[in-house]
RNA sequence: GUCUCCGUAGCUCAGCAGGAUAGAGCACCAGAUUCCUAAUCUGGGGGCCGUGGGUUCGAAUCCCGCCGGGGACACCA
């Protein structure tokens, strides 16, 4: 499928030339060689290094070889020149019929048009959002569910076999804590006369989760089971029926009740995730004394007493002794702890469990999109996966950093205390789906953000949530006032008159998006897509303004039925390719702009 | 103290697995806009890429030190 991308189709074609003149240099010498956009486009339509990186196992100087290079590439049928330049650079100047001929390979291939092979079907899990069942979605989770999601996307596109993965946190203090918050409505729903404070003292950890949303998973609780869960006392007053009698039923059906909600917002946010993982589940099976047993096996786990961290050292601290992975043998600074006190496992050992289900699963490759806060963490899963995988399975980690959400040129603080916390459903419902997925993504995801709840909705060209929709409802207008011709007849269409510069730009563009979606993919970096679209939308409304100045250059012409079927072509492959895009971040193309 | 991410134009940010004269939007300046496609358009100024070394034919990009900022640092998830 790479046939697609004329950078790739060069790249082979040039590697080809050198090794005719070079034929004792062996293949994995032309490994760095390079075919791209060049940065200044007087130097023609594609750059390569090829003489720069193979000088060297060639013996010979860069600017020779690279006027060999050239003379060689010039005779082919696709180049109209070549030209050694610079240090040792080879600029191609491709012919503009190959350039047209790109066209109706994207209206042939439709949405498919960028597909790669670069995953070569290999199974990847990306596993993202994975937040605690304890509340509803807040916009701290927005963001990774929408890198991750469009992360997922983009490797699906780029030609990996992907799984779309959550992993539910329902095994550790915070869910304890979320049950007995559930179990307070549920008591207030039976009509306790209890007080918050009188309960929040009888339960470890005091009262974690006051908000409101527990209030109707009370009352389904006794509609459920009816007192059945309380003390008899009349008023349910009197202290706490044993935890042993209803701990596990409260917490097992709020868990459920928490993850239906999360999964309401995932569903509105677009995002549809393929496996939800249970902790819980992956600790019944004794995942994590298989684990654990693996690893004690290959000699990784002792016992032993951790140094106190330098620097700051916690109050509390005391030298004990714990279960040790060695995790410093696999690049991490100091061996992690599995167990706890009590015997239980730590979220970490937990977390091994769920790394060697997914090995177990047979994913050649894994990925997770965390919190920034979550940094810390990043080397000694690494550690983890590569000690059960025999480092065969990689892990990349993608970091979403923070959103500040901004109205009204004022932060909106994030305060359960102050009650100004900002759900997703909120930000969904105040700017739309698709403003808050593509904003989301309009930046690296490990750069912090600011996200204007203004300027998202904004009608404007510095909103590029906008600027690209706009772009795309323009192609759909086109399309539209000329009748919709079918993609299979546009494909036909003699394209010589396509000669303007602007035109060939757009068209230039075009090409670049296979090669935009490879390495974005291989980078784990989404965000190259949002600017890419960003590109694309300001070449085609350069050439839409163009045709103001300039009525030769509009796209229907009722004068000249060959110039207008050469430029719906074109139209319609911009409005593709867009689509292409959009649909990697998961964000529906407008057909009109209202 | 250790680890980690970051530092690019006045502002917000890109910079494609080292490549030629470092880009975009906003802001600023100067023009255009009786019209067909104005939710404006065209052009311009503006940067020792935090800093000092190193590697390389070649560094914003890789390595080390320093300065400045965010985050994380045993039995929390």
């Amino acid at each position: 499928m790479t046939d697609h991308d004329i950078f790739a189709a060069l790249r082979a074609r040039t590697i080809a030339a050198l090794a005719e003149l070079l034929p004792d240099l062996p293949a994995d010498a032309f490994a760095r060689v390079q075919m791209e956009p060049p940065r200044d486009p007087s130097h023609g339509d594609m750059a390569t290094n090829a003489a720069l990186v193979v000088a060297k196992p060639a013996r010979q100087a860069p600017p020779k070889l690279a006027a060999a290079l050239a003379e060689r590439l010039a005779a082919l049928p696709e180049v109209e020149s070549a030209a050694p330049a610079g240090p040792g650079f080879v600029n191609l100047r491709l012919r503009e019929s190959l350039l047209r001929a790109q066209v109706p390979v994207v209206l042939a291939e439709g949405e498919r048009y960028g597909d790669g092979r670069a995953g070569a079907g290999r199974r990847i899990d990306v596993e993202y959002v994975s937040a605690n069942p304890t509340g509803p979605m807040h916009v701290g989770h927005c963001r990774g569910a929408v890198v991750g999601d469009a992360l997922a996307n983009l490797l699906a596109k780029a030609g990996w076999d992907v799984t779309k993965e959550y992993y539910i946190n329902d095994a550790g203090a915070q869910v304890q804590a979320l049950a007995y918050a559930a179990y307070w409505r549920y008591l207030q729903a039976l009509g306790t006369t209890m007080d918050e404070d009188a309960y929040a003292q009888l339960i470890p950890g005091g009262l974690q989760y006051k908000g409101e949303y527990l209030i109707p998973v009370g009352q389904a609780l006794r509609d459920r089971f009816g007192a059945s869960l309380a003390s008899q006392d009349p008023d349910h007053r009197v202290g706490l029926l044993g935890p042993d009698h209803w701990l596990e039923t409260v917490r097992d059906f709020t868990v459920e009740r928490m993850m239906e909600a999360i999964r309401e917002d995932l569903a509105m946010l677009g995002v549809v995730q393929d496996v939800f993982v249970s902790e819980a589940q992956l600790v019944r099976e004794g995942k994590l004394e298989q684990a654990e047993k693996l690893l004690f096996d290959k000699g990784l786990i002792y016992r032993g007493v951790l140094e106190p961290p330098k620097g700051k050292t916690p109050e509390d601290w005391e030298p004990r002794e714990q279960t040790l992975f060695r995790a410093t043998q696999f690049g991490d600074e100091v061996d992690r702890p599995l167990r706890k006190s009590d015997g239980s496992g730590t979220y970490f050992a937990n977390d091994i469990a769920n790394h060697l289900h997914k090995i177990e699963r047979g994913f050649a490759e894994l990925v997770h999109v965390w919190g920034a806060d979550h940094g810390g963490y990043v080397k000694r899963m690494q550690a983890a996966v590569a000690a059960l995988s025999g480092s065969t399975v990689p892990l990349d980690v993608v970091l979403a950093q923070i959103v500040h959400v901004v109205k009204d040129g004022q932060p909106v603080r994030m305060s359960k205390r102050a009650g100004t916390y900002v759900t997703l459903r909120d930000l969904i419902d105040e700017v739309g789906r698709d403003a808050v997925r593509f904003t989301m993504l309009t930046r690296k995801a490990d750069a912090q953000m600011e996200f204007d709840l203004d300027k998202v909705v904004e009608q404007s060209r510095d909103n590029p949530v906008f600027y690209v929709q706009y772009a795309h409802a323009r192609c759909r207008s086109v399309l539209r006032s000329a009748g919709d011709p079918p993609a299979g007849d546009l494909a036909l269409a003699p394209l010589d008159s396509l000669t303007d510069p602007a035109e060939l730009a757009l068209i230039r563009r075009l090409t670049t998006w296979p090669r935009t979606v490879e390495a974005a993919a291989i980078a784990r970096e989404p965000h190259r897509i949002a600017f890419f679209l960003h590109d694309l939308a300001g070449d085609f409304h350069v050439l839409w303004n163009k045709g103001r100045d300039d009525a030769t250059l509009r796209f229907i012409r009722a004068d000249e039925p060959e110039a207008t079927r050469a430029r719906l072509a074109l139209v319609a492959a911009t409005g593709t390719v867009i689509r292409s895009g959009l649909a990697v971040m998961g964000v529906t193309p407008v057909e009109e702009m209202r």
